[in-house]
RNA sequence: GGGCGAAUGGCGGAACUGGUAGACGCGUUGGACUCAAAAUCCAAUAGUAGCAAUACUGUGAGAGUUCGAUUCUCUCUUUGCCCA
C-alpha cells in the first residue's frame, strides 16, 4: 500500500477546483444564502500563520454551510493601500504598485495552496482604480450629504514617517511604526462626521446578538455615552466675553466649584495670543501628545488668567479661570469646571495651585463635618454644604435636582455627550486613495465632477521627498474643472476607508457603474459570519458600521444598517521567543534542542535563552513560515493542526510536535481508509452489530453542534476518537453498516481535510453532490444506560441498567450492587434523588 | 483607577441546562517489531497510600447555596484584554 502523497493529491484537487470553478457563486433565489467573510489581508509579502488560522476557520465554516445546501459566498481580496508598500518601495527604490502586485500574486498562490474554497472570480484589490473610483464617488456622496468636512485640527504628527497618526497609532506617546515621540501639529484635515451617528452606532449594538459581548462592550466604551448637563458660567473680567459653556456629568458638585479650566485651543485663547507667558505655557503643553492616555499621565499644569467665573448655584462665589493641559477641546466644549474635593484630577490641580477644596459629598457612614483630605472622594454618598441639595443621595437624586434648578433658572440644560470624535481621514501619503477634491486659485473647495473619476494616482514617481510625495507632483496636481485651473487635493484617504465597504464590493465586484449592484447587495448582505482578529474590534468594525449609516443617510434605497450579522474574533498564533547571548532575537529555524529544555544555536552551538511565548511577529523573529510547513506536511495537516490545540477564540501555541501529530493523523487515516475500502469491496460480512450506526449518529449530533459553536478544537478530538473507534472495530462491523456510516463520517471530515477526503471519496462515492449527514434520532435512543450511583453526593459505583426502569425496581437493583451493598451494611437510606437514566444519589445516615 | 474575561494533570485543553472531572492530543514510562535506529503498533499515565483489589484527596484560595458545584453567589489572589 502506498503512503498518502499529499503533494500530488493536494495539487490535483486544487487544480480540479480551479478548472471546474467549484466555488463560483451566484444569486440563486430558491436557496438560502450564506455570506462567509474573513478579514482581507494586507499584501505584505507572504502569508503568515495568523492568516492560516483565520482563513482555515472561515473555510471550514464555508464548506460546512455549502454541504448544508446554503448558497455560499466566500470571497477574498486585498487591503492593498497603505504605508508598508510606500516604505518598502522607498527603501528599495521600487514602485509601490509593482511591489504590491508581486506580493498579491505570491500570497494568492499560497492561499490556493492552503485549499481554500474561495470564489476567486470576485477577487478585489483596494489599490486598483476599478475599486477606488467607487470610493471617490462615495466620498462625493457623503460630501453632498454634509458628512465630510474640512477643518484645522491638532494632529499627532510623526516626524519620522512625516504623517498624521490616529490616536490609536500612538503608543506611550510614540508613533506605532517609528517609535519616535509624537508631536502636536496643526493641519487642515478632512473628516467624516461619524459623531453624528454616535447614538445610532451605540443603539445598533443591541441588534447584534451574534457578536461577542466583549467587542460590543469595547465599542460602547469607545462611543462613550454620558448623561450630564451643559452649564453656562458667567465670566467677569476685562474681555468681551460674558459666559463660557461647559459640559459636566456631575452638576451636583457645583457647590464645590473652585476653578474653571479651559483647553488651550478654546476660542478664548486668542485673547492671550500676545501674552508671552501664555505662549510659553502653550509650548509646554504641545510636548504632551493629544491622546487621552498621555494627557492623563502628564503632570497637570495650568495658566492663570485674570478672569473670574461665577458659580451659577451661588453668584457670590467667584473663582479663577485657568488654561490647563488636561482639558481637551474636542470633548464637551473644551472647558471643565473644577471640583477638587470630588475629582482626583481636579484635586491634584487644586493642591498644586493652592485652590479651595470644598467638600460637598460625604460617605454614608460619615458626619456632615466630613472633610476631604489626602485624595478626592469620588464614590456615592450624601450631599453636604450645598444649600438646597443637602441630604440628597448622589449621584442620582442630587444630579437630577441640580439639573432641574439650572434649567429653571436658564443657567444650563440636560445634555447627552459622546466621547466618539469625528474620523480624521486625511493622510499625507502617496499610496492611498486620492481625495476627489480640488482647490481653485482663490482657495475655494470644489468637487471633482463624477465624469472625471477616478482620480488616478500618478505612477512611478519619486518617493524620496520630504512629506507627501504627491505635493511634489506639479503636473498631476494641475487639473481643469469647468475650464478653471485648479489644484488637486494631495491628501489621500486613511486605508480604514478602503476596508469600510469592501464587503459590499464583493457582492458585485465587476459592476462598473457603482460600488455595488442593488439587487446583488440585497441578496447577499449582510455578511452572515465575519471572522478576524480582535485587534479590529473597535475601529474597522465601527467605521464599517458608520459607512452603512452614511450611505443610508438621506437615501431610502439603502436600507442596510449593520454590515456584519455574526462576528467571530480569533486568537493569535504564538511561539516561544529566542535570544542569543548578545541579547538579539533568533529565529526558530536557527535553533535546535536535544532534550526539549536546553536550546542551542545551529551555527555555533552557543546557548540560547528561551523567552515567553508571544504572538508571532517579524520583529521578534518568532515566526514560522506557512509555506515551508505546507511543503513539509501538506495543507490538510496544517489546517488540521491550526484548529486542534486551542479554541479558536483563544491564542494558540505553535508546536512542532502538534504539527507532526496532525501529519501523522492524515497518514494513518489514509491507511485506515484503504483497509476500510478493502473490507467493503471484498467482504460480505453480515452482523447484528449496529454500534457504528449508533456511534455515527451520536457523532453527527455533537460534531454539528460543536461546529456551529466554533468549537473547532473539539472537532479534531472527535476525529481522533472516530479514528480510534473505526480502527478497533473494523473487523467486527456489518459491511453495509460500515459502508453507509463511513461515507457520512467522510463528509464530516471534509471541511477540515478537503484534499484527503476528496481523494477518499473517489472510492466511496462521487465528490459532487454530497451533503451534510442528518442525525437519525432513533439511533440515539438506547435500551441500556450507564447509571451513576452516588452516596451522599459522591460517586461510588456505576451500573449498566435498562432504561426507564420503575423507581422501586431501580432502587432494588442499586442496593444489589456489590460496592453499594457494602456501604449500606451499617447504614440506612433515608432519602434518594433520581436523575432519570443518569444518576441516583442515596442519602444515608 | 474602572469595565470585561480567565484560572482544570508535566503541557495544550474537554465536560450538555448544577449530575461519572480530566475526553482528545502532546509529552513521559514500559513493551512488541528491528542487528540497531527511525517509523509503526500495544499498554500505562491527576495526586497520596498499597503488591493489588481498593481507599482517600483533588478543577487558583476561602466561605455560602444545594442531596450534589469545574459550573450558581460572595470575598480574596494571580493573570489577560480594553478603557483611563
Amino acid at each position: 500500500m502506498d503512503r498518502y502523497n499529499f503533494k500530488s493529491t493536494e495539487e490535483k484537487w486544487q487544480k480540479f477546483w480551479d478548472t471546474n470553478k467549484t466555488f463560483k457563486s451566484s444569486i440563486s433565489k430558491n436557496k438560502k444564502k450564506f455570506y462567509c467573510l474573513e478579514m482581507f489581508p494586507y499584501p505584505s509579502g507572504k502569508i503568515h500563520m495568523g492568516h492560516v488560522r483565520n482563513y482555515t476557520i472561515g473555510d471550514v465554516l464555508a464548506r460546512f454551510k455549502k454541504l448544508q445546501d446554503f448558497n455560499v459566498l466566500h470571497p477574498m481580496g486585498w487591503d492593498s493601500f497603505g504605508m508598508p508598500a510606500e516604505n518598502a518601495a522607498r527603501e528599495n527604490n521600487l514602485d509601490p504598485k509593482e511591489w504590491t502586485e508581486k506580493n498579491i500574486s505570491t500570497m494568492k498562490t499560497q492561499l490556493k495552496r492552503l485549499g481554500l474554497s474561495i470564489d476567486w472570480d470576485r477577487e478585489i484589490s483596494t489599490c486598483s482604480p476599478d475599486y477606488y473610483k467607487h470610493q471617490q464617488l462615495f466620498f462625493l456622496e457623503l460630501f453632498d450629504k454634509g458628512l465630510v468636512y474640512r477643518k484645522e485640527n491638532y494632529v499627532n504628527w510623526d516626524p519620522v514617517d512625516q504623517t498624521v497618526l490616529a490616536n490609536e497609532q500612538v503608543i506611550d506617546g510614540k508613533g506605532w511604526r517609528s517609535g519616535v515621540q509624537v508631536e502636536r501639529k496643526k493641519l487642515n484635515q478632512w473628516f467624516f462626521n461619524i459623531s453624528k451617528f454616535s447614538g445610532k452606532l451605540l443603539d445598533g449594538l443591541d441588534n447584534l446578538p451574534e457578536w461577542p459581548n466583549k467587542v460590543k462592550t469595547m465599542q460602547k466604551n469607545w462611543i462613550g455615552k454620558s448623561f450630564g448637563c451643559e452649564v453656562d458660567f458667567k465670566i467677569e473680567g476685562n474681555l468681551p466675553i460674558k459666559s463660557i459653556k461647559c459640559f459636566t456629568t456631575r452638576p451636583d458638585t457645583l457647590f464645590g466649584f473652585s476653578f474653571l479650566a479651559l483647553s488651550i485651543d478654546h476660542p478664548l485663547s486668542k485673547h492671550f495670543d500676545k501674552n508671552l507667558d501664555f505662549q510659553k505655557f502653550k509650548d509646554e503643553c504641545s510636548k504632551t501628545g493629544t491622546t487621552e492616555e498621555s494627557i492623563a499621565q502628564a503632570e497637570k499644569i495650568g495658566f492663570k488668567t485674570n478672569l473670574k467665573a461665577i458659580n451659577p448655584m451661588d453668584p457670590k462665589i467667584k473663582v479663577p479661570v485657568y488654561f490647563a493641559n488636561f482639558v481637551l477641546m474636542d470633548y464637551g466644549f473644551g472647558a471643565v469646571f473644577g471640583c477638587p474635593a470630588h475629582d482626583q484630577r481636579d484635586f491634584e490641580f487644586a493642591k498644586k495651585y493652592k485652590l479651595t477644596i470644598k467638600t460637598v459629598v460625604r460617605p454614608k457612614n460619615e458626619n456632615s463635618d466630613f472633610q476631604v483630605k489626602d485624595e478626592a472622594f469620588v464614590e456615592d454618598g450624601l450631599m453636604i454644604n450645598s444649600s438646597f441639595l443637602d441630604g440628597l443621595k448622589t449621584p442620582g437624586e442630587a444630579i437630577e435636582k441640580s439639573i432641574e434648578y439650572l434649567t429653571e433658572n436658564k443657567l444650563g440644560k440636560k445634555k447627552i455627550n459622546f466621547r466618539l470624535k469625528d474620523w480624521g481621514i486625511s493622510r499625507q501619503r502617496y499610496w492611498g486613495c486620492p481625495i476627489p477634491i480640488a482647490y481653485t486659485k482663490d482657495g475655494k473647495i470644489i468637487k471633482v465632477p463624477k465624469k472625471m473619476l477616478p482620480i488616478k494616482l500618478p505612477e512611478k514617481i519619486n518617493l524620496n521627498t520630504k512629506g507627501n510625495p504627491l505635493d511634489h507632483q506639479k503636473k498631476w496636481k494641475e487639473i481643469k474643472i469647468d475650464g478653471k485651473n485648479c489644484t488637486l487635493e494631495t491628501d489621500t484617504l486613511d486605508t480604514f476607508v478602503d476596508s469600510s465597504w469592501y464587503f459590499l464590493r464583493f457582492c458585485s465586484p465587476k459592476n462598473n457603474e457603482y460600488g455595488f449592484d442593488k439587487e446583488e447587495l440585497k441578496y447577499w448582505m449582510p455578511v452572515d459570519q465575519y471572522i478576524g482578529g480582535v485587534e479590529h474590534a473597535i475601529l474597522h468594525l465601527l467605521y464599517s458600521r458608520f459607512f452603512m449609516q452614511a450611505l443610508g443617510f438621506e437615501n431610502e434605497n439603502f436600507i442596510l444598517r449593520e454590515p456584519f450579522q455574526g462576528l467571530f474574533t480569533q486568537g493569535m498564533v504564538c511561539h516561544e521567543t529566542y535570544k542569543d547571548e548578545a541579547n538579539k532575537w533568533v529565529s526558530p529555524d536557527e535553533v535546535f534542542t536535544e532534550n526539549g529544555k536546553d536550546f542551542f544555536k545551529v551555527k555555533d552551538k552557543k546557548k540560547i535563552i528561551v523567552g515567553p511565548s508571544e504572538s508571532m511577529s517579524k520583529s521578534k523573529k518568532n515566526t514560522i513560515d506557512p509555506e515551508k510547513i505546507m511543503n513539509q506536511y501538506g495543507a490538510d495537516a496544517v489546517r488540521f493542526f491550526i484548529l486542534s490545540d486551542s479554541p479558536p477564540e483563544k491564542d494558540i501555541q505553535w508546536s512542532e510536535q502538534g504539527m507532526i501529530a496532525a501529519y501523522k493523523f492524515v497518514q494513518k487515516f489514509w491507511v485506515l481508509h484503504n483497509k476500510i475500502t478493502a473490507e467493503i469491496k471484498n467482504k460480505k460480512r453480515k452482523s447484528e452489530n449496529t454500534d457504528l450506526t449508533v456511534y455515527t449518529n451520536k457523532l453527527i449530533e455533537k460534531y454539528t453542534t460543536s461546529l456551529e459553536k466554533f468549537n473547532m478544537n473539539v472537532l479534531i478530538a472527535y476525529l481522533h476518537e472516530t479514528y480510534n473507534f473505526l480502527s478497533k472495530e473494523i473487523n467486527k462491523l456489518d459491511i453495509k453498516d460500515l459502508s453507509e456510516n463511513y461515507s457520512k463520517i467522510l463528509v464530516l471530515m471534509f471541511p477540515i481535510l478537503p484534499h484527503l477526503v476528496s481523494e477518499c471519496m473517489k472510492d466511496i462515492q462521487k465528490v459532487e453532490g454530497i451533503s451534510w449527514p442528518i442525525v437519525q434520532k432513533k439511533y440515539l435512543e438506547e435500551k441500556y444506560v450507564n447509571l451513576v450511583i452516588q452516596i451522599n453526593g459522591k460517586k461510588k459505583s456505576l451500573i449498566r441498567i435498562e432504561k426507564n426502569l420503575d423507581e422501586k425496581i431501580l432502587l432494588e437493583n442499586v442496593k444489589k450492587d456489590k460496592k453499594i451493598s457494602g456501604f449500606l451494611e451499617k447504614k440506612s437510606i433515608f432519602k434518594h434523588i433520581i436523575v432519570k437514566n443518569k444518576l441516583i444519589n442515596l442519602i444515608v445516615k
